[in-house]
DNA sequence: TTGCCTACCTAACGTTCGTTAGATAGGCTT
DNA sequence: AAGCCTATCTAACGAACGTTAGGTAGGCAA
């Protein structure tokens, strides 16, 4: 008994962490209820607060997680395109922040729906880490600005905007059921990189 | 008294779904009670339901008159640009969508991030219309395409769907007060034509 | 001048919300 | 075998919610 509280992680625990994001993702957190939310584990309302303090203290966990799963999500790309050429280390960060959006539970996606409208004194305690997050990606686009991939003239901080904006708002429309992840990965990769116009009537 | 009910149009009403609208867009549709918006607007809860139905009535036609600022916008682009090259039918497009989200008022801009989460039977009401404006893009970048200005093997589906979220994705950046409207619109357009990849290292 | 209609008001309704208190049942430790 | 701890339960709290009933003041019409 050294340390009590940051050992203890059950699979209860769990449960009511990926209903509650899948609830959030659909409905939204006011609209999702700590009643309904735990209808969906199967228990009462009460046995939520056995795991955590409040229902804001929930979402915040959930936004996190969503925030930890793209971090790791892009080092883990960052560390797999080490030495390669600019526009594959490019295509795998872009096919890194998809499988976040759409793999490991729907925490990062609900973080994307969700983190806007989400109570004031939770946003600002997860501005820092979604900064950090933002950085990786300004670091990386100034890279290959630096390494002649991207145009000299690129703005970087709307180009990554757009980039993430566009992605994130993939969500409402793309079913990994029914589409290839990789395609959209790649589609998306080309459509940033080459844009739509055609070539020949340049 | 031959037609009684859509004849009244009185500014109390206006007052409403302006601050309706704001609230909405800021803190979401289940967070903003009717108390609240009444607050903002200086008057009763009760008074609202003068003016509407129901919370739900209130938020379908917010979301409506947002999509009409759209189709309106899109529309006089298409007659404004009705003889001219493609690349500028494009580009008054895009910066016409920009302008709905951005003037005339949160209508436009509501919509697009309340829609999602909002209540089903409200959100079945409006797809019709809102597959309508969709259908205005995809003809559009399908002419594009036939004319030789996109390229031929243009998938018009999902260039649309992150065409028009990442500009939607851009309220959760872009400030009308602090940024240029035109530039993004440029941007966007440049970005979406050409891409960000460098064209002296192709 | 009377009467009606519009636009608000006050007061209250039943429901649902997040949350707390306290009990219980089963498993692990000693 | 005794005691504790974890995970759940039932019951209930006060607050806030959307909504309704009924009243009132002012302007316009007959």
């Amino acid at each position: 008994m050294t340390i009590a509280e940051p050992t203890v992680e059950t699979a209860g625990r769990d449960r009511i962490l990926d209903e509650a994001a899948s609830l959030f993702l659909k409905q939204g957190y006011e609209a999702a209820s700590v009643r309904r939310i735990a209808e969906a584990v199967g228990m009462q309302a009460a046995s939520i607060y056995h795991h955590f303090n409040s229902k804001e203290d929930l979402l915040e966990v959930i936004l996190r997680r969503g925030l930890e799963v793209m971090t790791v999500a892009f080092d883990d790309a960052s560390t797999a395109t080490l030495g390669a050429p600019g526009r594959e280390r490019l295509a795998a960060h872009i096919r890194a922040h998809l499988a976040a959006l759409y793999e490991n539970g729907p925490y990062t996606a609900t973080h994307v729906t969700t983190f806007r409208t989400a109570p004031e004194n939770v946003r600002t305690t997860i501005v820092p880490q979604r900064d950090a997050y933002e950085a990786l990606w300004t670091t990386l686009l100034n890279d290959l600005v630096t390494s002649g991939v991207l145009t000299p003239d690129t703005a970087v901080g709307p180009a990554r905007l757009m980039l993430l904006g566009g992605m994130n708002a993939s969500v409402e429309w793309f079913d990994p059921q029914r589409g290839s992840l990789d395609d959209l990965a790649h589609l998306i990769t080309r459509q940033t990189l080459y844009g739509l116009s055609n070539p020949l009537k340049n």
